[in-house]
This record gives structure tokens, C-alpha cells and sequence, in this order.
RNA sequence: GGAGAAGUACCCAAGUGGUUGAAGGGACCGGUUUCGAAAACCGGAAGUAGGUGCAAGCCUAGCAGGGGUUCAAAUCCCCUCUUCUCCGCCA
């Protein structure tokens, strides 16, 4: 959510912003009128509110001095000023809740060091680690091997539940396991906290990091007869992101890093045909995720600290793959800021998002409210929120398949995962 | 799921209709004492949001959340949420 007093004060520039993710947000200049009718509704009624107070409090000494008659002149007087009080709160809770849903369906601001574009044609490659993988034989795409083997079923998973859901088995189950944990692990050992979270959260959560209400239509509802009414997590952020909704931290503790594993469950409407073979776009997916809070004029820093943290993960299994400057029009609703991690997949003859990370600035948090001090005396500021995949599992199970397949059909193990597979060099 | 109890500021906690935004502790800050610290004693500040102002300040809201009664609500009424205890069920 953006700050409604900057919003006002640079409506041309912030509406110019805006504009580069495509879309029309002139709708935001109705929002000065809204806020100066706001404004002068609130200092009327509040002087009528003091107004109603004192005359209140002098009833109460009148009634203690037993003064009953004029007591009773002035509680007619107040009770005049009840009506236009009345009104007058209600059309200010209405103006807020216009200006909320306003601001809460309008997308961040985006930084001046992206390219401006309209789609991901205008992304910028910022670098590229490794080469392609080459093979003196034909290769296959990972749902071949799988299904070929038996290690992923697709089919009995459309019976169980549904398309685009699969079943691992096997070696490829553990291999997921095995590359979940080793994400985990290096990610702890390096100054990340790991955090196990809930899967299903409310609507106020889903709320905070920006699902709702804009992208309702992507994310499962569950709603049980009798108790509850939760939101499947899309992504581990949701609910480690909200884990300090509403607090006040110590700048002290500031960066606070957090890593968590989940699965995650997306609807994908709007994405019929695309994608739709192998384990790449599913509705139920891994993912290991990577969430910092830090002091406003450190984000940039830590999002290349993150994204650096995400790069690690496929710099030590080996997978080639570049970063991606993500462009105005492709950038996401929340973030600022976003690289995108591809992998190279043979199946696709292209690189392939594997991790999208994310500086959110103040953006998600001004919606949580989540603020910290500098120190004991000082003034509550927004944190800045960041996330990122460090990496999607399954779309890394997919990469390690194909570029880690042999002539022979078998699949080598990276070295790095051996401990994980419990010494298993090759899948066979 | 059934039955009870409770939710007040960073923590504990008083407060059942009228200068109570909130007594009293603790924690915190300053001081006395001490070589230094602890303890004790003295003193102090106190959070949030909106409005206004250069500022000091002032006004409004706020005692789990939401409604209601009243001239006036932490205090009375209704609904919701959460926590705790006992029973049941359960990985």
C-alpha cells in the first residue's frame, strides 16, 4: 500500500510511475478531493466531539452538587449535537474505506534502476553463470525420464486430485526431500533463521502481503461448515511475512532473515496451456523460501544479499542459469524491485524461472503495519519487506533431472546432494 | 465438541457510569550511596492513530474486536475473537 499523504503530494509522479507497469491508475486523482472532504470533516466534528465532552463533564460536577435542573438544560444541548456527530462518523469511515480500497488494489512503486517496458521482452539480463548444458546424445524433458521410470505418475494424480497435480515416487521423492533439506541447510548456515509455518491463514494475512483482494481468483479458499475460514498459502512469504503484522521491532534486531519450507498452493487461472507438461506449473508445489525484514535505507543491499543467497543454491548444484532485472511491466504487484534466478532447462531449450526475489519496500509492510525504532525514544518508521525462492523445489528437482541425465538414462546425483540421497551417487 | 474462568499500557495489576488515558508495583531513565555493582532511597518520563500548529502544545479516538444504551462507558447490554482450566476426541 502506498502512503496516501505522497500519493497527494506527487500525484503526477506516482500516477507517471504507476503507468510504466501498464494499466490506467488516474483513478487516483480522485483521492485528494476524498481526503480534503475527509479533513474537514474531522476537524467539525471533532470540535463538536470536545464540544459534547465538556459539557458532559460539566454535568457530572452540576449532578454531584446536586444542581439537578441545570443538569438537565445541558444534557438537551448535547444531545442536539448527537445526530450531526453521528452522520459526520459515518461519512469519514465511508471516505476511509473508499481511500483504503483504493490504495490497497493500487500496485507499488517501481524503481528507477529498472527497465521501463511493457512485458518480460524488456527484462535485462544482469548476468549469466555457466553455459548450457551440452549432451552427445538426445536428451529428454524430465517428465519422460519420470514417467518413463515410474517416478513421477501424473496420471493416478489426475484421478486422486486433479491436473496439475503429480505423484513423486521413489528416488524423485527422495530427491525432493534431499534437495529441500540441503536448501535449508545452507541457507541456516548462513545467517537465516528456518521457520516452519502454517499453511492455512486468514484473510487479514493474505491481505498484508497483497494477495487480496486484487488476486482472490488465484489462490484456494477453504471454508469449513463449521469452524474456519482460511486461504492456502501461494508462497511461504504470506505467513512469515506476517509474523510481525501489527508490531514494533528493535531497530537493533534489524536485519531479521527468515527461511522457510512449504508447500505452496496456486490456482494458475489464466494459465490453461502454458506449461502444462512435467512438474513445472502445478497447483500444489515446494518451495523453499527467503524472507528479510531490514531498516528502510538497507533494502537494496539486502536484496542483493538475498538474491545472492538464492544464486548460491544453484552455483553449488551446478545448474547453469542467469539473473534477470525484471522490467516496469513485468515487475510484480508488491515489489519495487525484482530479479528473477532462471535455470537452464533442456526440455524447454531456455532458461526457466526458478526464483523471483523481491525488494517490497515499505509496501507490504505500511498494509501489516510493521514498524520499528531506531531506538527506545525514537519515532516508529515502516520496515522494509523482502522475499525470494531460494529456490522453488520442484522446478530444481526438474532442472537437476534433465541437465544431470546420462546416455544411458540414469541421472547423476550432484555431489552436493549425496549426503541428502543417503549416498546414492546415481538415480537409476 | 461440552462446561467454567479471563482478556486494562512493555510486564503484573487497581478500577463497575461522571476531571480515570487510566491508582499501585515491576521494568525503564536520572540522581544519592559505592572503588564499582547489587540493594535501598529520591526524582522522572511514559506508548499508538487522526486532526491542528514553526514548535511547545492543543483537540479527537483508543482499556481484546465490533455493535448498542446514555448528556456521559474501561465500567451496563448484545455479538465475535483469543487465552486458561476440566471433560471428550485426535497425529
Amino acid at each position: 500500500m502506498l502512503d496516501i499523504k505522497y500519493v497527494i503530494d506527487h500525484l503526477d509522479e506516482v500516477i507517471e510511475n504507476l503507468s510504466h507497469r501498464n494499466g490506467d491508475y488516474n483513478y487516483l486523482r480522485e483521492l485528494p478531493k476524498l481526503q480534503q472532504e475527509r479533513v474537514e470533516l474531522i476537524q467539525k466534528r471533532d470540535a463538536l466531539k470536545n464540544a459534547r465532552n465538556s459539557l458532559s463533564k460539566k454535568i457530572g460536577q452540576l449532578m454531584a452538587q446536586g444542581q439537578k435542573d441545570e443538569a438537565e438544560a445541558i444534557k438537551k444541548q448535547v444531545s442536539d449535537s448527537k445526530e450531526e456527530i453521528a452522520r459526520d462518523d459515518a461519512r469519514v469511515e465511508e471516505i476511509d474505506q473508499i481511500i483504503k480500497e483504493t490504495l490497497l488494489k493500487t500496485p507499488n512503486l517501481t524503481d528507477a534502476s529498472l527497465p521501463i517496458g511493457t512485458d518480460d521482452t524488456f527484462n535485462r539480463v544482469e548476468k549469466v553463470v555457466g553455459e548450457p548444458t551440452k549432451f552427445d546424445f538426445q536428451p529428454r524433458s524430465h517428465w519422460d525420464i519420470g514417467v518413463q521410470k515410474g517416478y513421477f505418475d501424473f496420471d493416478r494424480a489426475v484421478k486422486v486430485a486433479g491436473p496439475r497435480f503429480v505423484f513423486y515416487k521413489g528416488p524423485f521423492a527422495r530427491l525432493e526431500r534431499a534437495v529441500a533439506s540441503f536448501m535449508l541447510d545452507t541457507h541456516i548456515a548462513h545467517g537465516y533463521t528456518e521457520v516452519l509455518p502454517p499453511y492455512l491463514v486468514n484473510t487479514e494475512t493474505m491481505t498484508g502481503t497483497g494477495q487480496l483482494p486484487k488476486f482472490a481468483d488465484q489462490a484456494y479458499h477453504v471454508d469449513n461448515q463449521t469452524e474456519g475460514n482460511y486461504w492456502l498459502i501461494p508462497t511461504a512469504e504470506v505467513p512469515v511475512t506476517n509474523l510481525y503484522r501489527g508490531e514494533i521491532l528493535d531497530g537493533a534486531d534489524l536485519p531479521i532473515r527468515y527461511t522457510a519450507y512449504s508447500s505452496c498452493y496456486r490456482a494458475e487461472a489464466g494459465a490453461a496451456g502454458r506449461d502444462t507438461r512435467g512438474i513445472i506449473r502445478m497447483h500444489q508445489f515446494q518451495k523453499v523460501e527467503l524472507v528479510t525484514f531490514t531498516k528502510p535505507e538497507d533494502s537494496f543491499k539486502e536484496l542483493e544479499h538475498l538474491t545472492e543467497e538464492a544464486e548460491r543454491i544453484l552455483e553449488l548444484l551446478k545448474l547453469p542459469y542467469r539473473r534477470v532485472c525484471l522490467s516496469t511491466g513485468d515487475v510484480g504487484f508488491n515489489a519495487a524491485k525484482c530479479y528473477d534466478l532462471e535455470v537452464w532447462m533442456p526440455s524447454y531449450e531456455n532458461y526457466k524461472e526458478i526464483s523471483s526475489c523481491s525488494n517490497d519496500t515499505d509496501f507490504q509492510a505500511r498494509r501489516m503495519s510493521i514498524r520499528f525504532k531506531r531506538t527506545k525514544d525514537s519515532k516508529a518508521e515502516l520496515v522494509h519487506t523482502l522475499n525470494g525462492s531460494g529456490l522453488a523445489v520442484g522446478r530444481t528437482v526438474a532442472a537437476i533431472i534433465e541437465n544431470y541425465q546420462q546416455a544411458d538414462g540414469t541421472i547423476r546425483v550432484p555431489d552436493v546432494l549425496v549426503p541428502y540421497m543417503g549416498g546414492m551417487t546415481v538415480i537409476e
